[in-house]
DNA sequence: CTAGGTCAAAGGTCAG
DNA sequence: CTGACCTTTGACCTA
């Protein structure tokens, strides 16, 4: 034991990656001549390799030649830098006199079908058969060998310089207040920025809402220690007549009408201190946030102009898009949608879900194939949503409100209905490997992990639960709207809430009908009921797989499928512009290259499909 | 004639074992493909040859595969070494036959039919009956005046001293491996210990778990693949055929079953893989905590013992509480419900939830209230799901482990049956009050706040929702039921997955029976279908509540309604003493007295009920 | 000192 | 199992 530790520690320095002789320094990693030569071969030809073990093979100076892909990873984790490698440097060769020794690193030459591995179903389906096209348009949003990670990315870098705050909620009721409060240059300079934010935040919270809170509480002292025999009348009235009472009071500042009771109007105003308070504590992380970053520009307007971009909705007259200015908290004005709309909760075209998949094969070991994967569903999720009329007829600002909330809800939702053609053994195989490499790299923290692996296993065993199911477009379709058109994704806003709880109603309502008819296809041997009964059997499950979604954080989504390759991207960020992303806009190729850069190469290629 | 010569002599080597045109030195001689490739394969299987002759037979190139033994002789004796083999470039599949596996590529040819439909059944043995003395018992747990917030403080703080390290999963692999592994005094003294924690890691990934793992692939390769749905008549099959190719081929192993689809097989190895590597990543995790904490007790086990506590569920003799000894992942032993169970979901009086006011006046800005009510709800809803046969029939591990994930969900149910009475909105200004005055005094970072305001926001208006939606009695048991029998709660081990998902499904069809029978006691004047369907909207409008109950995370609801009065409380820490809480035991204040302590002068009041 | 390149001799495959 | 044919490896070399 102690002379292994001398040896190692004394002269003799050994591979970081298999623990051979080390020749020096290679790619950043102290390395020896074996492990040099196979990373630069690894990257040169970009190839990816499998793993036919655990993904957690040996690797040693003996068995370092077991697993091409274990011992690739060994190497990035240890820090070998793929950048380090330069290119081939033999010349272009175009003589028409071929030398006599030609013979050597000629892979292409050799074998032209490149018989490597056949490994079934899971390699080549690129095929994407999309039997019913929707239309050439769509897929338009995809011409081949289009890079979308790297938009991701490049967009998200825009985001950045332009804003670094947080895009300003449209129903925050203080952004006039707090906006013109903290510009910087009203702070002494010699305060500590933290501090000042504080003191000025206390000094608004002391004077304005506590004391009217306070008297506001005196009223309700009296009523409020009811013990539990009260009779249930009494609350159901309360209960209708707070709805009234609230939305009179809120909108108005009016008094309360006489008619109500006392218990009514105190509730009411119970109800009116707490969306208060909570307002003053957001209020509150507004200061500070807008302090720390020092910037006030609207991410989303400048976007807008600065792209100049078309907007494909169809949004109606009434949609006011300046979110700074948020007037009324409750402003009915914006939304439009006529509730006596009774049609269909689809359009045309608009229930079936198509992504292409990446030129990319999908190599194992590939954490670009699994980012590009990954951006081109977020897009195709957005694309999707935007098609359909009830979403459409919302305010551009509340699409985006809506799309922030369940972007990530979503995206697994493609990633599960797509999960054959896209293979996700191989994306969750390579996330593993990817943050087992990471850990092994200490970058992450323990917590880190935990949350991380947890966040796997879940989405691992969604997916695995959705496939059981085997939903069909229609029913996927169903979940997708359910998703985004939840009330619960808006706070403070009642009007909002109601809007969304009566499309809620309104899809549940459509879905209902689409049962019966699908029943009513079906032979009528069977029992009637049995096949009713079963439909929805089936349906109530995949209702109740919704909750696991909505408890994967987004973030975390955000971690894994993102972040790892592009740096730090913020979907919520990029989310405005891929709403409103145009692919005839990118052709056009009009004011748009200096913002899609190196991506126009990539993108002028043959759209050869049907 | 002579040129010949020159030919064999100058330009072309010849083998020097059999006279072959040889391709150049290999294993040390120089020698012909041939002898090269058949000196390999007698070094890597280590098999003997034999000769039938009198050890000299002639090896030409004519004759050289007359004789093995010879040929490998003659290829020793013209300087072949056989250190200059090395080992087969794949991973090691199997550990326990030293032989290589010369079983590739056997039988390509695969069947591509896989029948989806069959789910096997497995049956376990029903163990157990339940006994439900509820009544009475339940309503003493409430005595009047006891300080439940105090208890759970009291728990908490004991907790903490036992174990600071999080309770080992039960179906946690590694637990018997990992904790031999990282014994504080096993470790180097000088060593740094999170360096040489991660080194241990490096190297039990690299060594131990690898092989391990690799059996377990190589085993489950037939039977584990919950997908793949092998009938057993092929299974039985493959195992014939293996056995009667084996005694050709001398290798006891097992080759994969060629009747299983090739892409069955390599998904079910993926999942395998998936999930093992996820194992690994936990383990890592372990490994640091652990290293960190420095401490392997096993909490369960202590609190136990030290409580003595009488456990008041029906455990049946199956049931095993060594969490530690995890030996087999998918181990059925655990379960013992019995599926053909047809009887309702709800036992009797366990359908409604009931909870005592605390004494205390709910006065505003009381922040004890508010935590003295949480406590109550939490042991209430613990209470409540005791009593369900459902849940009686798990062990008491699953049962906690259910309960850590789902006890927030349970806990924000409580508050919304129970808004009226314990007067929600009291509360949520109480929370909101205290939250202000928290960032005032700064203890609070500006996320903390931004998701602590949101929690609370979201909060106030779910409860808000499931007040319009009046949901009866019944209805709110459901959903409890929902919560707690989901699937997704557990990671990694099928079998208690497909529990859950069967007890999901009886629950889902005894409501649908309970719609049916509301639905026949109402009047037939109005038009049946239409009874049932807005019955029907209503329930599913329900369900779509409890995505938003997941989002909210259980560690936030902890610090709001816990922490902030009671100091550090670590909900899951308490919950497996409230599952086995006694009030009898209490009463019977023998040994407890040390634990409950000051609470005795609250707790000898009076109990009047019934 | 560490990029790049070379090529003998390891490895593997799969009709026969 | 054999062996012709092809790929990958890594010690050694140059710049």
């Amino acid at each position: 034991l102690q002379h292994l530790t001398s040896l190692n520690s004394m002269n003799i320095e050994l591979c970081l990656v298999c623990g051979d002789r080390a020749s020096g320094r290679h790619y950043g990693a102290i390395s020896c001549e074996g492990c040099k030569g196979f990373f630069k071969r690894s990257i040169r030809k970009q190839l990816g390799y499998q793993c036919r073990g655990k993904m957690n093979c040996e690797v040693t100076k003996h068995h370092r030649n077991r697993c091409q892909y274990c011992r690739l990873q060994k190497c990035l984790a240890c820090g070998m830098r793929s950048d380090s490698v330069q290119h081939e440097r033999k010349p272009i060769l175009d003589k028409k006199d071929g030398q006599g020794n030609g013979t050597q690193s000629s892979n292409s030459k050799y074998n032209p079908h490149s018989h490597r591995k056949e490994y079934s179903g899971e390699k080549q389906s690129v095929g994407s058969k999309s039997s019913s096209n929707t239309a050439a348009a769509y897929l338009n949003m995809f011409p081949n060998g289009f890079n979308f990670a790297e938009l991701t990315a490049n967009l998200n870098k825009r985001a950045s310089k332009l804003a670094t705050v947080p895009t300003i909620r449209s129903d925050n009721p203080f952004s006039s207040l707090t906006q013109p409060t903290v510009k910087n240059e009203d702070l002494p300079p010699t305060a500590n920025p933290l501090n000042s934010a504080a003191e000025q935040i206390a000094s608004i919270i002391g004077l304005n809402t506590a004391a009217a809170a306070m008297s506001r509480i005196g009223i309700s002292q009296t009523h409020n220690n009811n013990n539990a025999n009260n009779s249930i009348e009494n609350i159901e009235n309360t209960n209708k007549l707070n709805i009234n009472s609230a939305s009179v009071t809120q909108s108005t500042q009016a008094p309360p009408p006489p008619q109500a009771s006392a218990i009514d109007i105190e509730n009411a105003m119970e109800q009116k201190i707490i969306s208060e308070s909570l307002d003053l504590i957001q209020n509150l992380q507004f200061e500070l946030t807008n302090n720390l970053n020092n910037n006030n520009s609207n991410f989303d307007a400048t976007i807008k102009s600065e792209f100049n971009i078309n907007n494909n909705n169809n949004n109606d007259s009434n949609n006011n898009c300046d979110a700074v200015n948020g007037s009324s908290n409750d402003g009915n004005d914006e939304l439009t949608l006529n509730f006596d709309y009774n049609g269909p909760v689809f359009g045309d075209d608009s229930i079936n879900f198509e992504i292409q998949i990446p030129n990319l094969l999908p190599n194992y070991f590939s954490i670009h194939y699994v980012c590009e994967t990954s951006s081109r569903l977020l897009f195709s999720s957005v694309f999707w949503i935007r098609k359909n009329p009830l979403f459409q007829a919302l305010s551009e600002d509340f699409q985006i409100e809506l799309l922030k909330e369940c972007w990530s809800e979503l995206f697994l939702i493609g990633l599960s209905q797509c999960s054959q053609i896209l293979s996700f053994n191989t994306i969750i195989l390579t996330l593993v490997q990817y943050t087992r490499s990471n850990i092994l790299n200490k970058k992450v923290s323990v917590e880190k992990i935990q949350s991380l692996t947890k966040c796997m296993l879940m989405i691992q065993e969604w997916i695995t639960d959705m496939q059981k199911m085997q939903c069909s477009e229609y029913e996927y379709a169903f979940l997708r709207l359910l998703c985004i058109f939840n009330a619960d994704h808006i706070c403070q806003n009642q009007t909002k809430r109601q809007h969304l709880q009566r499309l809620q109603e309104m899809i549940l309502k459509n879905f209902h009908e689409h049962l019966k008819q699908q029943q009513s296809q079906n032979d009528t041997d069977d029992d009637y009921d049995t096949i009713v009964d079963d439909l929805q059997q089936k349906f109530l499950a995949t209702l109740l797989k919704l909750p696991t979604l909505r408890a994967l954080n987004s973030k975390l989504i955000e971690e894994l499928f993102f972040n790892n390759l592009v740096g730090i991207v913020q979907i919520e960020t990029v989310l405005p512009f891929i709403l409103n992303f145009n692919a005839t806009a990118l052709r056009g190729a009009t004011g748009i290259n200096q913002f899609v850069g190196g991506l126009q190469r990539n993108f002028n290629n043959t759209d050869s499909d049907d």
